[in-house]
RNA sequence: GCCGAAGUGGCGGAACUGGCAGACGCGCCGGACUCAAAAUCCGGUGGGGCUAACACCUCGUGCGGGUUCGAUUCCCGCCUUCGGCACCA
C-alpha cells in the first residue's frame, strides 16, 4: 500500500485550503455581489458559545462538533449557513486566577480565548471566523451597556432595595436563577440573605408572554419547556380583600389603633374555599404587622417572633423539617364571605415574596394550612366533601385534602364544583368589591448586579441634583477602570478606582456626580451574542438591522440543557424586550432546540478540581481530528448523557481506516483510470437496473437504503450515531460484494457499482470526517467535495427484489419466506405454509386466523 | 413530597408508526498471516436444554398484572436510577 492514512498531514491541508479559499465565510445581503436569495435559502446554526476557562475538554466540543454536522449538511443542502463562533468572555473565573496572580483579567481572558480558539479550528469546525467576538471587548459591551439604557428608558431596569441571594465566597449577590438549593450555583458557598440596593430587569412584566410564546417556536425539547414553565409558576386565582377587625376598646382601653380600618389582600387559587378560611397569616415582613399589634400586650412576643423569622437563613426557614411555626397577633380578620372574624397569626411559611405576603389559611383543604391548625389547635371546617377515608371515625379530617369535589358547608354555593365555585365565589365578591380575578407568577425580577470586576460596567451616573442618569450612548463604552487589587470585599472592586468614579453629571454637567460601581451578570451579555454576529464589524449600530431579519431567527440551536433556564429564557425575554423597542422584527430568538447531552469520564462530570478531564489535545494528535468527531457523535445518542472510553475511539479509528484503505486499494487498482492534472474523473452513467446481476443491484439498494437512513438520522432526528453505524453496514457491505477475484470487483459494471457505493460512502461520511474524505475525494480525481449537493436515494434501488418474510405460529418465528418484494397477501400466504418449518407445526392442527403484513410477516393462530 | 425522563447481552447502544429483540461498535473466544509479537484479515459470541453434528426446543428487554393474533413499544400497579422544583397559598 502506497498511500497512508495520516489524519494530523491530511488534516491540517484542508483546514489551510478552507481558511484560504475563505470556504465558511458568509456575507450579509448588503454586501457586494450578495444575493439574498430567498429566505428558505438562507440559515443559521448556532451552538451555545463557550466560556474561556482555559481550555476546551471533549464534553464541551462535543456541543460545536453537532453543531458542524448540522452545518455541513444545510450547506450540502443549499443553503447559505451562518455557522460563527465567540466568546462568553467576562465572569468569575478569569476574575478569581486575576486575584491570585495579579494578571489583568482581559490578557487571561485572552489567552484562553486563543486557545479554544485554537482547538476548534484543529476540529475543522465550519465557523465563518470573520464575525468572531467576546463579551468582554468595549467593541462589545458597549452595546450590552447601551441595551441597557434601552431598558432603562423603558421602565425595565429599575433600582430597588430588596432581600437579596449573596454568596460569601464570591462576594456577590446571586440572582434567584443561580440559587440552587440554597447554595451558589459555581461554588457551591450556602448563600445568604442581604438586604441591599440592586438592579433589576423587569423580567416579571413579560411572564405571560414567555409561557404564551412556547406556541412561537417550531421544536424544542419538552422537559425544556416544562422547567421554564414551572420556573414562571403562573396561578390563576382571585385576590380577596379582608377588613381587619377594628380593636374592641374595651378589652383594650387607651390603646390606640394604628391601622384604623385598614384592609388587607390576599391572593388564593382557591376562592371557592372561602367559607373554610378559619384563620388568616401574615410573613414576618409584612408591613402592615408592626402597626397591628402596636400597644397590643402580644406585642412584644410577635416582633420578637418576626425579628428572628426574618433573620433565619432562608435556607433554615424552608428546610427545618417543615416544622410550622408562628404566633396569634391578637387582632382578627373578618371573612368576607360570611363576617366572621379570624384570629391574624405571623408565621414564617408565609412569604412576603409571593402573591401580597399575606394568607387566608383554609386547613381543610391545605396541606400546610392543616397542620398549622393541628398544631395551634385551630378550626377545621370541610367545605369540599372529602373523601371519607381521610377522616376519623368523628367523621373529622385527619388530613387535608386538596383534590375536585363538591362545595359544602358554603351557604348560597353548595353543590358547585370545584370550578364553578371558584368562577363563582370571585364574581360575587367582585360585585360588592371584595375580590377580583388575578394571576401570580413565582417569576421573580431578574437581578442583574454584580459586585464584581470582570462585567460590563452598569452605565448609570448619580447626581446631586438630576439623580440617576443613563450614560448617553456617544458616551458609551463606559471602559473598565484600571485598579490594581481584584479581590471581593464586599463592595465592587470599582469603587476603589475613585479617579473614575468621581464624574461629570451627562445631564447638568456637574462635577461631583459618582458611577454605578456594579458590572452587570453575565448573562446579560449572553442575551443577545447571537444578534451581534449578524454584523460584529459595525461600530455605529449594536447589530445590522437588514442583516438581522435575514438571518434571524435562529434555525437551530445547540447547548447544554443546563442552561434550560436560566440563558435561554433570558434571552428569550431579551428578544421580546427588543421587539417591544422596535429593534428587531421576531419574538422568539431561536426557533428550534437541540439539547445534547454531557460526556462523562470516571462516572463523573468533567472538572478540574475532580481531574478527570478528557482533553482533545490529546486525543487529536494520536487519532486525528476526524476521528475525534466521529466517535463523540458515536457513543449514543447525541442527547443523552455518555461514558467517554478510550476502547471506543479506536474502534472508530479503525473504521475510518478501513474505509481509507477501502478506497484507496480500489484507486490503486485502477477503478478510477489515472486522471491528468487539471481533469476530473467521471464514472458514465450507471447502468439500467435490468443490465444489473441481483449481487449488483443489491448492492446499489443498500448504497441507497443508507443514503435515506443517514438523511433521515441527520435532519429529522439528530441520531448521529446510527448514521453512523449505517454508514459502518455500508463499509461492510461493499468490502464483502467486492469479493476477492469472483466478486463484483471481476467484472466492468460490477467495478461501476462499486465505485457508486464507495463515492456514495465518502459523501455520506463528509459531515462527521471532513477532512478524511476531502482527501479521499481529491484522491479519486474530484474536487471540493464540501460544495457537493447532499446525495438523494435513487427511487429504482429503494427496493431488493425479494424480500424476506418471517412466518409465525402463534406469535412464535418458526421460519423464513423468500418472496417477491411485489407478492400479494394471498401469494405470500401460499409460500409461507409451504416451509417445512411451518409445516412441521401445522400437523394436526386447524388455522383459526392468518395475519399477514406484506414485506414483513404473516402469523398464523392454530389450535 | 411534587413534576419529568430512563431501565435491553460482559460494555456503549439499535429496533423511527404494535410486527423477526440484540443492528453497529467495543470486549472476549477460535482461526489465517508471522520465527514471534503487534497490526491486519476471516469466523463465532444473550441464557438454558437436547444433539456425534446439522437442526430443533425453550426462557429472555427492571418487577407484577392487563389489552392484542402479536408488546422493548400501549394501559394499570410497583421497584430502581437520573434530572428539575421544593412551604409559591
Amino acid at each position: 500500500m502506497t498511500l497512508k492514512y495520516d489524519p494530523q498531514e491530511i488534516e491540517v491541508k484542508w483546514q489551510e485550503v478552507w481558511e484560504r479559499e475563505k470556504t465558511f465565510v458568509v456575507l450579509n445581503p448588503s454586501q457586494d455581489g450578495v444575493d439574498p436569495g430567498t429566505e428558505a435559502s438562507s440559515t443559521y446554526v448556532l451552538e451555545m458559545f463557550p466560556y474561556p476557562s482555559g481550555s476546551a475538554h471533549v464534553g464541551h466540543v462535543k456541543n460545536y462538533i453537532v453543531g458542524d454536522v448540522i452545518a455541513r449538511v444545510r450547506r450540502h443542502q443549499g443553503k447559505r449557513v451562518l455557522h460563527p463562533m465567540g466568546y462568553d468572555a467576562f465572569g468569575l473565573n478569569s476574575e478569581n486566577v486575576a486575584i491570585q496572580t495579579g494578571e489583568h483579567p482581559a490578557a487571561f481572558t485572552e489567552r484562553a480565548i486563543s486557545t479554544i480558539n485554537r482547538q476548534l479550528r484543529r476540529l475543522g469546525v465550519s465557523i465563518d471566523w470573520t464575525r468572531e467576538l467576546a463579551t468582554s471587548r468595549p467593541e462589545y459591551y458597549k452595546w450590552t451597556q447601551w441595551l441597557f439604557v434601552q431598558f432603562y428608558n423603558k421602565g425595565l431596569a429599575y433600582k430597588k432595595a430588596a432581600p437579596v441571594n449573596w454568596c460569601p465566597s464570591c462576594q456577590t449577590v446571586l440572582a434567584n436563577e443561580q440559587v440552587i438549593e440554597q447554595r451558589c450555583e459555581r461554588c457551591d458557598t450556602e448563600v445568604e440573605t442581604k438586604k441591599l440596593e440592586q438592579w433589576f430587569f423587569r423580567i416579571t412584566d413579560y411572564a405571560e408572554r414567555l409561557l404564551e410564546d412556547f406556541d412561537k417556536l417550531e421544536s424544542w425539547p419538552e422537559r425544556v419547556i416544562t422547567m421554564q414553565r414551572n420556573w414562571i409558576g403562573r396561578s390563576q386565582g382571585a385576590e380577596v380583600v379582608f377588613q381587619i377587625a377594628p380593636l374592641n376598646s374595651e378589652q383594650f382601653p387607651g390603646v390606640e389603633d394604628l391601622c384604623g380600618s385598614e384592609e388587607m389582600t390576599v391572593f388564593t387559587t382557591r376562592p371557592d374555599t372561602l367559607f373554610g378560611a378559619t384563620f388568616f397569616i401574615l410573613a414576618p415582613e409584612h408591613p402592615l404587622l408592626e402597626d397591628l399589634v402596636a400597644g397590643l400586650p402580644r406585642q412584644e412576643e410577635v416582633m420578637r417572633y418576626a425579628r428572628r423569622a426574618m433573620n433565619t437563613p432562608q435556607f433554615e426557614r424552608a428546610n427545618a423539617e417543615k416544622e410550622k411555626t408562628g404566633v396569634f397577633t391578637g387582632r382578627y380578620a373578618v371573612n368576607p364571605v360570611n363576617g366572621q372574624d379570624i384570629p391574624i397569626y405571623v408565621a414564617h411559611y408565609v412569604l412576603m415574596e409571593y402573591g401580597t405576603g399575606a394568607i387566608m389559611a383554609v386547613p381543610a383543604h391545605d396541606e400546610r394550612d392543616f397542620e398549622f391548625a393541628k398544631k395551634f389547635d385551630l378550626p377545621i371546617i370541610e367545605v369540599i366533601s372529602s373523601p371519607e377515608e381521610l377522616k376519623n371515625q368523628a367523621g373529622e379530617m385527619a388530613e387535608a385534602y386538596a383534590g375536585e369535589g363538591r362545595m359544602v358547608n358554603s351557604p348560597g354555593f353548595e353543590g358547585l364544583s370545584k370550578e364553578e365555585g371558584i368562577e363563582k365565589v370571585t364574581q360575587w365578591l367582585k360585585e360588592q368589591g371584595k375580590a377580583d380575578f388575578a394571576v401570580n407568577y413565582k417569576l421573580r425580577d431578574w437581578l442583574v448586579s454584580r459586585q464584581r470586576y470582570w462585567g460590563a460596567p452598569i452605565p448609570i451616573v448619580y447626581c446631586e441634583t438630576c439623580g440617576e442618569v443613563p450614560v448617553p450612548a456617544q458616551e458609551l463604552p463606559v471602559l473598565l477602570p484600571e485598579i490594581s487589587d481584584y479581590a471581593p470585599k464586599g463592595r465592587s472592586p470599582l469603587a476603589a478606582a475613585e479617579d473614575w468614579v468621581s464624574t461629570a453629571c451627562p445631564r447638568c454637567g456637574s462635577e461631583t456626580a459618582r458611577r454605578e460601581t456594579d458590572t452587570m451578570d453575565t448573562f446579560v451579555d449572553s442575551s443577545w451574542y447571537y444578534l451581534r454576529y449578524v454584523s460584529p464589524w459595525r461600530d455605529d449600530v449594536a447589530w445590522d438591522r437588514e442583516a438581522a431579519n435575514y438571518w434571524l431567527p435562529v434555525d437551530q440551536y445547540i447547548g447544554g440543557v443546563e442552561h434550560a433556564i436560566l440563558h435561554l429564557m433570558y434571552a428569550r425575554f431579551f428578544t421580546k424586550v427588543l421587539y417591544d423597542l422596535g429593534l428587531v422584527d421576531f419574538e422568539e430568538p431561536f426557533r428550534n432546540l437541540f439539547t445534547q447531552g454531557m460526556i462523562y469520564y470516571k462516572g463523573a462530570k468533567m472538572s478540574k478540581s475532580k481531574g478527570n478531564v478528557v482533553s482533545p489535545d490529546e486525543y487529536v494528535p494520536r487519532y486525528g481530528a476526524d476521528a475525534l468527531r466521529a466517535y463523540v457523535l458515536f457513543m449514543g445518542p447525541a442527547e443523552s448523557d455518555v461514558e467517554w472510553s478510550d476502547q471506543g475511539i479506536e474502534g472508530i479509528h479503525r473504521f475510518l481506516q478501513r474505509v481509507w484503505r477501502q478506497v484507496t486499494e480500489a484507486i490503486e487498482a485502477g477503478w478510477f483510470g489515472t486522471p491528468l492534472a487539471g481533469t476530473t474523473f467521471s464514472a458514465g452513467p450507471l447502468p439500467e437496473p435490468e443490465a444489473l446481476t441481483a449481487d449488483e443491484r443489491a448492492l446499489l439498494v443498500k448504497t441507497n437504503q443508507v443514503i435515506e437512513k443517514v438523511t433521515g438520522d441527520i435532519v429529522g432526528r439528530f441520531h448521529f450515531n446510527t448514521a453512523l453505524a449505517a454508514i459502518m453496514e455500508l463499509n461492510n457491505e461493499i468490502s464483502a460484494a467486492k469479493g476477492d477475484g469472483a466478486g463484483l470487483a471481476a467484472t466492468e459494471t460490477g467495478r461501476r457499482v462499486l465505485i457508486e457505493s464507495l463515492e456514495s460512502l465518502i459523501r455520506l461520511l463528509e459531515p462527521f470526517a471532513p477532512h478524511m474524505c476531502a482527501e479521499l475525494w481529491g484522491l479519486l480525481g474530484r474536487e471540493r467535495i464540501w460544495e457537493e449537493p447532499w446525495l438523494e436515494a435513487d427511487e429504482r434501488f429503494l427496493e431488493h427484489d425479494t424480500v424476506e418474510i418471517a412466518v409465525q405460529i402463534n406469535g412464535k418465528v418458526r421460519d423464513r419466506a423468500e418472496v417477491p418484494a411485489e407478492a400479494g397477501k394471498d401469494e405470500i400466504l401460499a409460500a409461507a405454509k409451504e416451509l417445512p418449518g411451518v409445516q412441521r407445526h401445522l400437523e394436526g392442527k386447524a388455522i383459526v386466523k392468518e395475519i399477514v403484513v406484506p414485506g414483513k410477516l404473516v402469523n398464523l393462530v392454530v389450535r
